[in-house]
RNA sequence: CGGUGAUUAGCGCAGCUUGGUAGCGCACUUGGUUUGGGUCCAAGGGGUCGCAAGUUCGAAUCUUGCAUCACCGACCA
């Protein structure tokens, strides 16, 4: 490709609405333009990379044994009735109508109308087990799109399905999905982890996220600094303290100080207090509304997804407000405390463990120091409430937590017969009985990964592409080539050869000065620079410079071709 | 949806307090100059100042409403 036939497209400015690295750079280098709020339009470069991680992703799903099929990503909204989604799904599933006044939604995900085609096409069990994939355009009505493409509301999704009879079946196959995504994303040159994960709305048994390792990311990670253990934070559990607890020594005492006060005033460590937190309890329908007192300790953080797991709280988790809170207890959320409260306490592995801790005391203005929780507090009940905190023990029980951000790319779920059930999806098995199939659906965010890729490799200079992804293997860019025939002459013979021996080339043929083409090719990441120029053409040679190393070299012109073997 | 802020040329911004017919830098066009790291000089094109209503002799500027965009939060395979 020549820059004069080629929409290059780069900015020397970053624009406002650009927060992070990637979407800057996304911008500036001219892959996407916005059109609205969480909707781009993939420019030349832009679209080569993602074609690009497309194959990649393509070819490893194929040679994974899935067969690459297309779904519409308008879907009838009677589908989703029938698997109960329209309305559990929320206002982020976009419903539109067609002129006859028919209900459809925009394709969030597809579900509803892979089991539906299986349903139709599978009759026997012999057809099994079987796996399907599609790269398809999904639409969320995303609250809050940002970041550009990595949190657009269209979106390029590769997302593959897949149909057994039994749960081990569906294990194995998980298990090819499991290796088959490590293989894409070590093509791709990316840092990344599998992450156990909570599979949240869409339910099932046992799920893994894939996350790239980076600063912007919106997800906690929680790893072993030992072993290959990673979790989402949400997901990762704290394990009791070990060891026995320190017997009470201290007599409880009740001190005129807010616990705030108090921790400022006399350098109290936080890790010997607790705070107490009230939230709604489940209770029957009709019911009256009851509390339930939840305890941590100072320095640890609730994490709500644990705590809407407990039967006994109510989902979703709902704090009490102040008045509910005075109600209950008479005082203000900052001097509530456990001691003598007339809710059922439920109190953190990691508080539980403290002995003569400081605590509120149910009135304003005044805290307890020595408190023990059996002497004290009578009954509690004990489970795991809080956060993960970096310095943890491992939940696989070697070494301790470390927490960083990742950027979810990718999403394996063994689903069950949710979908199978509800579209009735079933085949006959060998003793010729009707049996609903299981299945697995397996996610990756193919647009996603391009933001990603740039949020790992960038430099003060732009984006530094894997070489398995850039937009061009090699550019082309003559010095001078407006005053210097010879310069010219040997550029466009360097093009020709390289088009013809298949290397995705970009001739640098503006009538600019080099500063500016070194500036562009540079934020476009093109991993390779073939630098012609009169000062080595005596001696045969064009410089070569590395983007990632910054390394330049000189090489002989009938060498170039053999770079690209 | 709540909180905050923004909206003036393709991009980045000033002008608004104190109303008087719109400006700077980059980009773009033309000519010259320069040519191994975003040259320099000159001339030029481009804006119903987000939309609507109101106040006023007169509104980018003041008032009201609406829309869009972004940030923080809640939400999220």
């Amino acid at each position: 490709m020549r820059t004069s036939q080629y929409l290059l497209s780069t900015l020397k400015e970053t624009p406002a609405s650009a927060e992070v690295i990637s979407h800057q750079l996304m911008l500036r280098a001219g892959l996407v333009r916005n059109l609205a709020s969480g909707l781009y339009t993939w420019l030349p470069t832009g679209l080569r990379v993602l074609k690009k991680v497309e194959t990649i992703v393509r070819e490893e799903m194929q040679r994974a044994g899935s067969n690459e099929v297309l779904m519409p990503m308008v879907q009838p909204a009677d589908l989703w009735e029938e698997s109960g989604r329209l309305a559990d799904y929320g206002p982020e599933l976009l419903r539109i109508t067609d002129r006859h006044k028919r209900p459809f939604v925009l394709g969030p995900t597809h579900e509803e109308v892979i089991t539906k085609l299986v349903a139709n096409e599978l009759s026997s069990y012999k057809q099994l087990p079987l796996n399907l994939f599609q790269v398809q355009t999904k639409f969320r009505d995303e609250i809050r799109p940002r970041f550009g493409v990595m949190r657009g509301r269209e979106f390029l999704m590769k997302d593959a399905y897949s149909f057994h009879l039994d749960d081990q079946c569906l294990e194995t196959t998980y298990q090819k999905m499991f290796n088959a995504y490590c293989r894409i994303f070590e093509r791709l040159e990316l840092n990344f982890r599998p992450v156990i994960a909570d599979t949240g709305s869409i339910g099932g048994e046992k799920s893994h996220e894939f996350h790239v390792l980076a600063d912007s990311g919106e997800d906690d990670i929680a790893f072993s600094d030992a072993s290959d253990f990673a979790a989402n934070i949400e997901k990762a559990e704290a394990l009791a303290p070990t060891g026995e607890r320190a017997a009470p020594s201290q007599a409880i005492e009740k001190v005129e100080l807010k616990l705030e006060r108090l921790i400022k005033t006399s350098n109290l460590d936080l890790k010997t207090t607790v705070k107490t937190l009230l939230v709604l309890a489940e209770v029957a329908d009709g019911a009256p509304e009851k509390f339930i007192a939840l305890v941590l300790r100072g320095d640890h953080q609730l994490n709500d997804i644990k705590a809407e797991n407990i039967p006994a709280i109510a989902s979703p988790l709902t704090l009490a407000t102040d008045e509910q809170i005075a109600a209950v207890a008479n005082c203000h959320i900052s001097s509530l405390g456990p001691k003598d409260l007339a809710v059922d306490v439920i109190v953190d592995r990691s508080a539980a463990h403290l002995s003569d801790f400081v605590c509120g005391a149910n009135e304003n203005g005044y805290s307890y120091t020595g408190v023990n929780w059996e002497r004290d507090c009578g009954e509690i009940t004990v489970a795991d409430i809080r956060n993960v905190v970096a310095g943890d023990p491992s939940p696989c029980g070697q070494g301790n937590i470390e927490i960083k951000r990742g950027i979810e790319v990718g999403h394996i779920f063994q689903l069950g017969r949710k979908y199978a059930e509800a579209m009735n999806c079933a085949v006959l098995n060998e003793g010729g009985k009707n049996e609903t199939l299981t299945m697995g659906c397996y996610g990756i965010g193919v647009s996603r990964i391009v933001a990603a890729a740039i949020e790992q490799n960038h430099d003060e200079n732009g984006i530094k592409w894997p070489k398995a992804i850039a937009p061009f293997q090699v550019a082309i860019v003559p010095m001078n080539m407006a005053k210097s025939a010879r310069v010219k002459e040997t550029a466009d013979n360097l093009y020709d050869s390289l088009l013809q021996a298949g290397v995705e080339v970009l001739f640098d043929d503006r009538k600019e000065r080099p500063g500016v083409m070194f500036a562009d090719h540079e934020l476009m990441g093109t991993p390779l620079l073939l630098i012609v120029g009169e000062r080595n053409l005596d001696a045969q040679q064009v410089e070569l410079k590395n983007r990632i190393t910054g390394e330049k070299s000189l090489i002989a012109i009938d060498e170039v071709l053999a770079l690209f073997n």
